[in-house]
DNA sequence: TACTCGCTTATACCATCGTATATTCGGCGA
DNA sequence: TCGCCGAATATACGATGGTATAAGCGAGTA
């Protein structure tokens, strides 16, 4: 078995045996798990290309947890987070769950519970990965078409006809059907609505990076 | 002024001086506001078809704030909740995130929170009701369509030219083109990507309406 | 210098789309 | 029974889309 979508549990914790009785229980269930003594040495860890899920103490070595987490983000490291912590308060747990984080647990917790959360968050994570990859496939398509070649796919995919293409760029109607034709290619879009669905799923997550072509270069 | 967007803050406290305290502080800032003793007190009273926001206390005479907000839920309200409490946990506040609340406040608090949750709630359910009316528009055009019509909407939007509509349905082409017609007049859609835009919301929002014809009845 | 690449245009031809006009048929309610 | 509606179909015509072939131009590069 290669299984390259083999999931891991990064645990970061200062205790001991805490980390030791995490592994453990990951283990009794047959999930992978990393633990961490600190942030700094999971930042330095190389980890596998795969769904993943951390676990963190609110108080951590150097900084809170809550801290850490909006550092994940800014730093492009958009791993799912379950929290656990022996002195949380309210708005330590509100702040977290906003900053969208899976669960916050305080000790003591129940094994399962603490496996549910994993388990949602591995699954989320798996279905953020799938979704970035197939957005990143359409993004290098676009990253391959020529300036002109953008323009046009924008108004098309706007439901400009040919001709009207023609003279919001002022161009002749045969330039346009044969950069349009170009575009269909290069975007693997069988027909027009593929070409408009292709287009809406980068305007919504590339913000705008259609319809100013320079940023996307 | 008509002011038909005057939004509406609803308060369900069971402690006079709080809803008393509440409704001078939304006073004060110009903000409409509307006291309620009871959550039944509440879901009798007509409400206003216009932004609002709840604010809860999450100990609530008959039942906890946090049943309360999945009971709205269920029951089609989709108003966005603030909670407000005195004797919360950590396992309540992470609840009631989960669930969706805006914020979840410890008294005391300050004044400015809660007029900025407040203030937030209101803003997400003008979202709300500006995304919920389009879709319904959407919604009533698509149900002006007769059968055969849905049909041919949604091989079209699907990418299908008019023969292989035709020989899906066992039509003549011309037959598919008449209906075809018909329907971009009905959805009032301009371009092909204009009915491919409207299906995609229709089948996101209406889970499946489109493609199972009967069930949008 | 020769070559590639992006961009432009033209001709020619065919496929597809869209609409107007007209006809036929069956069901259903007034 | 009459009339309306959904449905299907046909002819005809024009607009639009799509592709192949060919060619010219300018910028940058081997």
């Amino acid at each position: 078995m290669t299984s390259p979508d083999q999931s891991t549990v990064f645990i970061i914790d200062d205790d001991l045996s805490i980390r030791e009785s995490l592994q453990s229980l990951f283990q009794s269930v047959g999930q992978a798990a990393q633990t961490f003594e600190t942030t700094r040495e999971f930042l330095a860890a190389k980890r596998p290309d795969a769904p993943g899920c951390l676990v963190l103490d609110v108080r951590l070595p150097g900084g809170s947890g809550l801290e850490f987490q909006r550092e994940l983000v800014s730093s492009g490291i958009l791993m799912p987070v379950v929290f656990i912590t022996g002195h949380g308060d309210i708005p330590m747990s509100v702040g977290a769950m906003k900053a969208g984080a899976i669960e916050f647990l305080t000790k003591p917790f129940r094994d399962q519970d603490l496996l549910d959360a994993v388990h949602k968050g591995i699954e989320r994570d798996r279905e953020r990965r799938r979704e970035a990859s197939s957005l990143q496939e359409l993004r290098d398509r676009f990253r391959s078409l020529t300036p002109r070649e953008r323009e046009i796919m924008v108004l098309v995919a706007a439901g400009q006809l040919n001709k009207q293409v023609a003279a919001a760029l002022q161009l002749s109607e045969i330039t346009v059907k044969v950069h349009r034709g170009q575009v269909m290619r290069k975007m693997k879009a069988r027909t027009l609505p593929d070409l408009v669905r292709f287009a809406d799923r980068l305007e919504a997550e590339g913000l705008g990076r259609l319809a100013d072509a320079e940023a996307a270069l």
